[in-house]
DNA sequence: GGCAACTTGATTGTCGACAATTTGCATGAG
DNA sequence: CTCATGCAAATTGTCGACAATCAAGTTGCC
């Protein structure tokens, strides 16, 4: 496993264990803390150039949010996902998404469309273009559904769907990027179409239409990770790197 | 405020921080600690008996619960209710419940219909009989919906609706307690009335009484909540107890 | 008298060291 | 050879003390 070095550097105001949590988060979400790795205290800190004490604090809190577990006097690691896991996550992340969209529908204003469309744009580009970052690639994406849940003015909606649902992200990295690349395209015009839904004010179609994309992108996700058991289900899980 | 003494002390093998978490969270749950309240870690550190290290880590994770909100190098305060808060909580916990309700209609067996009635039963027991403590009191209303989220088979949902969704539970111990009681005769059929549905396993049907039976709890709860900032209006928010 | 800058006190943030617990290995008996 | 038992190293959990930061009170200047 691999740490971007010292990426706590950033936002030096901030307090420490609020820096490394995004350190953490960043380095889990991409895939360089892969899902099952066991995490030293002692070598995360050293890394980070912190002391435990504040590295605990921001465990503590990935935890909360599931991207970790924490076997008491044991340690902790990284949270593996498991078919079971995405089914869950995508069942309420897709009776969310269309409340999002539904509530989107009634109060999206010219402004926000011209946004969205801009991201669709950026997306759309992306595609079949050059841009081969892992980081920036994904974040399009993301940025769609955040920003339709923010035009929801649902704060609640808004934290569940852009933090605490996330964590399936991370398998998107570490699965082909073949196949991931045929998705997006198809992803991009389903965003398109219910962007289109939104443009016209029906929250109905807009919603259902949501519905349709995540429970695509969760067929596509399930194979992968089918997949990736399938090939570590011989060498997994030992205490190491 | 008033928190109950050394309720740290059960559960003596867990971690420490891990037993302040239940601690301070029941603490704010029964309104022992006000909304809005401020915290200081040493105060509370003295309090249960522990020093500021575990303690800090369970205020980071109960500010990633929503149950207190943090601001840097000022204090720690519990988080407080507004309208439009418990407004966004209650459409999400409306459409996750009808979930529930769905997937449990499918899933429910002989065993789960005979363990739900008798918490009804209970509930209905202790409707017009003497329980009056706050704790037992709210406690088989909990237990209703967690166990159908259980039933539903998704542990996501289970989370998300048995921890980070009760947050709202708060309010109703400072909510006049007449009223509640009135509301608990009501939400009491609303439940028998889903459990019927879910004997036939009629899901679509659960699901929508579940529904508004999550809506006549909101309308309850926000009355009492306008009526509490009205009366807190002169009095409110300065750093003391 | 009013306003700005400083000072002081209190509180949060961080650190290094110590205690408690687990886990793997060695050891020995059956 | 297998299994139980005890030991030891490593890791997590906790503590007390120190540094950084904010808030309020005070002082001095205009």
């Amino acid at each position: 496993m691999q740490i971007v070095d010292n990426q706590v550097a950033e936002d030096g105001e901030a307090p420490l264990s609020d820096r490394i949590v995004r350190a953490i988060s960043d380095a889990i979400i991409s895939g360089d803390l892969p899902g099952g790795a066991w995490l030293r205290e002692s070598e995360l800190a050293s890394r980070f150039g912190v002391s435990r004490a504040p590295l605990r604090e921001a465990l503590r809190l990935l935890e909360e949010r599931r991207l970790i577990e924490r076997l008491p006097y044991s340690g902790v690691r990284v949270i593996q996902l498991t078919l079971k896991m995405v089914a869950d996550l995508y069942e309420i992340r897709a009776a969310l998404e269309a409340i999002a969209c539904q509530r989107a529908a009634q109060r999206i204003t010219p402004d926000d469309i011209a946004a969205l469309e801009a991201m669709l744009a950026a997306e759309g580009e992306q595609i079949d273009g050059i841009e081969r970052d892992r980081q920036r690639r994904l974040s399009p994406i993301r940025d769609f559904h955040t920003r339709l849940a923010e035009i929801a003015g649902n704060d609640e909606l808004l934290r569940l769907l852009s933090r605490d649902l996330w964590r399936h992200a991370r398998s998107y990295y570490h699965s082909a990027w073949k196949t991931l690349s045929e998705r997006s395209r198809a992803a991009h015009f389903e965003h398109v179409a219910i962007l289109e839904a939104l443009k016209h004010r029906d929250g109905e179609l807009a919603a259902l239409l949501m519905r349709r994309h995540i429970d695509h992108s969760r067929a596509i996700l399930e194979r992968h990770i089918a997949e990736q058991d399938k090939n570590e289900a011989s060498a997994g899980g030992q205490k190491s790197e």
